[in-house]
Order: structure tokens, then sequence, then C-alpha cells
DNA sequence: CGAATCTTGTGGAACGTTCCAATAATTTGC
DNA sequence: GCAAATTATTGGAACGTTCCACAAGATTCG
């Protein structure tokens, strides 16, 4: 029925199996194996009707042990969950794939002590290179401790200066947009809900609110800022504080779509509508953003170019150019409709 | 300032470097790092710290060589663009990370070719296990022929008969409940959008959705099923083409929550609004679908637990006890908005 | 036609571990 | 205090590749 002969016994088929059946030494095998264009094609087809009828699988962890290189690379993702690193694994992986090149995915949910375990353990299976989106509390150091295990490391949504290559989003240039939006819409009491003040992004994204609010004059009420993990819960819960200040803030910008999603059942919980009695804008635009209720207004950042380029960028490295990089991409506000039309005004 | 010596050179610090340091054999060496108890505390002591100050990083892919034992695990996902995936692919991830397993995730678009590409370089890389969501179009001997490749391996969100371990939701039941509810709501033409009959779990949704039909004594007229890939194009599309019918239905059960938030857009451009004008359910309940305008009422699958069972039982199959599972997970439907009250009511 | 070159193929060492059998060091029992 | 038993340690072979230096045969060329 089935031409291979079936293994039952427990021993795997080798290159010296394929060279004794095909009559030919290891050193050829391999040599077909690798496309070596030094092998008679007359020969190469003995080999490769030998593998084929043995079924001979090529051993990559001896080969690479071997030849000291590995087409491993390591992806590390904090929030796997959350569809906008979802879509930036998915870019990520296409360009990996098509350069044979094979991803361990980690998702270290934000734990620094679980990121360290993930990359100790991508190390000891010697990664070719590695892209990270390093999980809040991530110092410098470690980073920097990276570079001295020999694999190229681009971060992800996370500059870290000069000698270190990063992929970003215009993170500051964006909030600064969506937050100029509002202001232009009459908003003057505008919040802050999501992210900590440790994580770079949400400096950024902050401080480009921060930014615009001071460049319209406005005043800041420190209560308008809510720190929180960058997921619903904290969203809701924010909006649920915010609403019950004397001086309770008419729109606020959200660190990401996923904080403003949990914004929108927050007032959906208090019978309020976004857009109309409160003004809301997300950032990241991930595809669910246009299918809430109310469709979200948010900062668009093209996520899925956004991975391929930092994978094109490891791979670079990977080729010895070593020159680091740091890519920043340009963003869009996109106006739907929960960042409403002109409520607040005149205030 | 660095008690580590930086290993300016190009060649790796290895066990013999520790052993030679420390003053004992590679092999002692290699007992401190399998924490075996037959060495003095004393000694293992001088070789932890021995690695230490060398900067030594394990080579598991010699260990994995060596020792034919590799802790690599396969994870090979449809489309982890699709929240529900990236949920699954995170219940995942968490055990066998707990477990000491680090995963190989590729995302195959259901596109068996790519799916036959990385499950090669899987079994190149000797992983121990495997967890798959065949892509559409594998063929049960695609998947038969994986057993001969010596892991175990877990179908996910697909069953294959006795013989092969499987986690899926109730797909039948599912579909069959999210039927009834809006048969009851006095739905009569009710349509099934996505998916292809090719697959199984559309086959089965599918199947729930027409046993209540018929036990309802209602007639299906074939225009309401419209197949179409498991994504947002194809429920705009589906919802567009369905409302031009003569026979138009007036309620709609999705193959899929994505599916069903593209319903959601096609609705809004004809100025429709779903659960008033047009009824709607999904299926699979991610994370969005309670956020959604309005919010969708779905098919509620337990995505991160069917994710750890699938992960638990590749484990225990790797430990040695190979009998097949099939497990099947209840689901529940989540009444929501988009199903609506009462229109299309007395026909 | 002999040397040089090119083509095709080869055997053995090496990669960094684990495993095994054997030895060395220590403790126990009487 | 000595054999026996136990505990700690060790050197070398092995895992399945790639790499290197070399060899045998074919071809070119002046």
């Amino acid at each position: 029925m089935n031409a291979r002969e079936t293994p039952s016994s427990a021993t795997r088929v080798t290159m010296i199996d394929i060279a004794r059946h095909a009559g030919v030494s290891k050193s050829t095998v391999s040599l077909v194996l690798q496309a070596s264009p030094q092998v008679k094609a007359e020969t190469r087809e003995k080999v490769l009707s030998s593998i084929d009828k043995l079924g001979y699988v090529y051993n990559r962890g001896a080969a690479n042990l071997r030849s000291a290189r590995s087409n491993i690379v390591g992806m590390v993702i904090n929030d796997l969950a959350n569809p906008f690193f979802a879509e930036l694994a998915v870019g990520i992986e296409r360009v990996f794939h098509a350069a044979g090149y094979i991803p361990f995915i980690a998702n270290t949910i934000e734990n620094p002590r679980r990121q360290a375990e993930v990359l100790r353990s991508m190390s000891e299976h010697d990664i070719a290179g590695l892209i990270i989106c390093p999980a809040r509390g991530t110092r410098p150091a470690d980073i920097a401790a990276l570079s001295g295990l020999g694999f190229p490391t681009v971060l992800a949504m996370r500059r870290m200066g000069p000698g270190f290559s990063s992929v970003t989003p215009d993170n500051l240039r964006g909030a600064r947009r969506a937050t100029e939006h509002l202001i232009a819409l009459g908003h003057r009491r505008i919040a802050f809900f999501g992210g900590y003040a440790d994580m770079i992004a949400q400096n950024d994204r902050c401080g480009g609110w921060r930014a615009a609010m001071e460049a319209a004059d406005l005043a800041i009420d420190p209560g308008w800022i809510i720190e929180g993990p960058p997921n619903r819960d904290c969203g809701a819960s924010a909006i649920a504080r915010v609403l019950d200040m004397d001086n309770a803030p008419t729109a606020a910008l959200c660190f990401n779509d996923v904080v403003a999603f949990g914004v929108l059942s927050g007032l959906e919980r208090r019978g309020l509508v976004a857009g109309k009695d409160f003004a809301l804008v997300g950032f990241d635009d991930v595809a669910e953003a246009r299918h809430t209720n109310p469709p979200l207004s948010t900062v668009h950042v093209d996520t899925a170019s956004l991975g391929e380029r930092a994978a094109h960028l490891v791979l670079r490295m990977i080729g010895g150019d070593t020159r680091p990089e740091e890519f920043v991409s340009d963003v869009d506000l996109v106006v739907r409709a929960s960042s409403g039309g002109s409520i607040g005004r005149g205030e």
C-alpha cells in the first residue's frame, strides 16, 4: 500500500541510512539536502528517491549544532489576547515563514519574571534573532543584557534610544492629534485612561495628550489621568471613577482600543452613549474598532506592516548588517462616531 | 563592574569550560544541570558559581540531540487574527510554559500548502507534540500521516473520529440552541452565514441550524446558506446578498462571531439595525462580542479552557499515555441585543 | 601528451550535550 | 579495622549533522 517502509522500530532514519541505501557517502547526502550545485543530477535523483522511500526527516537540531546556525527566531509578546498584538504577531510570522524561519512565541502577560524565563529558554534554544515587546517594568539593562547573548534583537512598541533597533508607531503625534480633535469639538476637560507611567508607550501617548492640552492652554486635573492595565476592566472602572468627579471630564483619550472598549461598556452601564454624552477616542485601530457601539474613533496604526518591518529588520541583522535602526511608523486619526459631534461645547 | 567575563571572542562557553573552571568533570556539570540528587551540595555550589561567572548558557539543541527528548511543541493555528484563535493560543501557551515546554507557532491562514510546510519544519525540529487546528481542505490522511512521525497530535476545533485526540466545542448543540432561540422569537426564515461545507466545524454548526429548522418544520431555502471564508467580509457580503432575495430571511446564525461582525457592518451600511430589523446570532463569544453595536448574541465557548485542555492532553500523551481522547466542551447561548425582540413574527 | 584545472565525491573530525559502565571516595556493619 | 555497601565522580562513546582537506576521474590546453 504505502511505498514507505514503516519504521516500526524506534530508531529513526538518518542520513547514513540514506547514504547506504543510495550507495553514496553521507557527505553527498548532506550536499544534496543543501541543494549544492556540485552534485551530479543523476546522483541527486538517486538520493532524493532514497529519501522518499525511507521516509527520512531532516534533523535540524543536529545540523544547527554542527553549523552554529539556527533558523529559529523568538517572538515575545506581552498580551497576545489583545487583538493589536495578535495582528502584529501575524505580520511578523508571515515574513519569518517566507524567509524560512520558524518562530517561538511566548506571551508574557506583562510579567517580567515570565519574560525572563522565556528569554532564557529561547537563548538555550539558540535563536537566530528576537523580536520583543518588553513587559512593563523591563529595565533597559535587561534588554542590554540580551545583546551579549549573540543574537540581534528588535524592540517592538518600545524605543530604547540609539544603539537598539526598534519599531514603534508615532505614539506622541497620534495622541496629540487625537486630543486636538477632541479640543476642536469643543471639549475642555479631557481625560487620559489606561497604561502605567512606567510604560514607555504610555508615556508617549500620555505625553501627546498633555502637549495638546498645554498648547490649547487647557488646565489638566491630575484626577483625569487614570492609570491601569491596558485592558477592558481598566477602561470600565476608569470611566466610572471619573464621572463621579466634581470636575468630570467630557471626553477621554484611551491608551489603546481595548481600554476604550471597556469605557464603552462602562458608559453603557450608566445609560450613557459615547459620541453623545461623552466623547471617546482609542488608539491602535484594531479590526473590531469599527464594529463597536458606537464605532470607535481611534488612531490608526498600520499594525501588520509594523510587524513585517520588525521581522525584516531582524532578518537584515541576522544577515550581518547589525546597524541598529529606529523605525517610527506614521499614524492617522480615524474619526468615527464615538468622538461625537458637539457636546461639552461652550464650557 | 560586571562579574561575568565578557566572551568577546566568538566561541561560546560550554559545559567543558565550566568543568575546567570548577575543577570537575563535564559529567558532573551535566548532573548538576539536571538537578540530580546524587551530586554533593558543595560540588553543586562550585559548579553553579562557575556557571554564573562564565555566563554559561545551556545548549538545549545538543542535549536534545543526544537524549532524543525535546521540549518544543508545535501549535498550528489557521487564523491567528481571529480573536477566537488568539484566545485559544493564549490558553495553550500558558499550560505549555508552565510545564517547561516552548511552542513553535504557525499561522496557516487556511492554506493547506502552508500547513504542510510548517508541519514539515516542525517535524524537522523534532517537536515533542502538536496541537493543530487543521486548515480547510486538510484530508484525514494528512493527519493520519502525522502519527507516523513519532509525536502525539491533538486536533483542535475539528474531530476526526476515534483514534485521534481532539478538543472541540459542542458545535452542533450550540448552533441548534441558537437557532431555537431565533425560532422562539418568531423567526421563520433563518439564514446561515459563513464557513465552507468542507470544514467540519461548519458542517456541525450548519447541521445544528438545520436540525432546529427541521424540528420546527420550517422549510429551508438553499439560498439562505451563504458559504465563504470565516471573516468580516464574508458576513458583510452575505447579508447584502440575502436581503435582496424574494424570500429574504429575517434572521441569521453565523458560523462565528467574526462573520457576525461583518454582518453588523453590512446591516449598518443599509441603515438597518441588528436586533430590530434583523436578528443576528454569532458563535464563539469572543471578548469583543459584548461591545459591538448592538452587543452580539452568540454561543459562548470557553475558549481558554478549551486551549488548556488541548495542551494537557498533549502533555499526557507525551508522558506516555497515548490513548486518544475526544473532548467536547459544553457551550451556552448568550442572549444580547443583536437577536432582538420580536420582529419578523407572524411572517 | 603531460600538466593544470575542473568536477564530483569522500572519510573523519567536530559541534555540546547525555548516557553508560566503571572507578574513586565515603560510610556502614560487625 | 576490613569487607561490603553506598555515594560521588568520571572518561569515553554516541546522537545526526556540517565542514574541511583531500582524492579520483574527467576535461582543458599549450
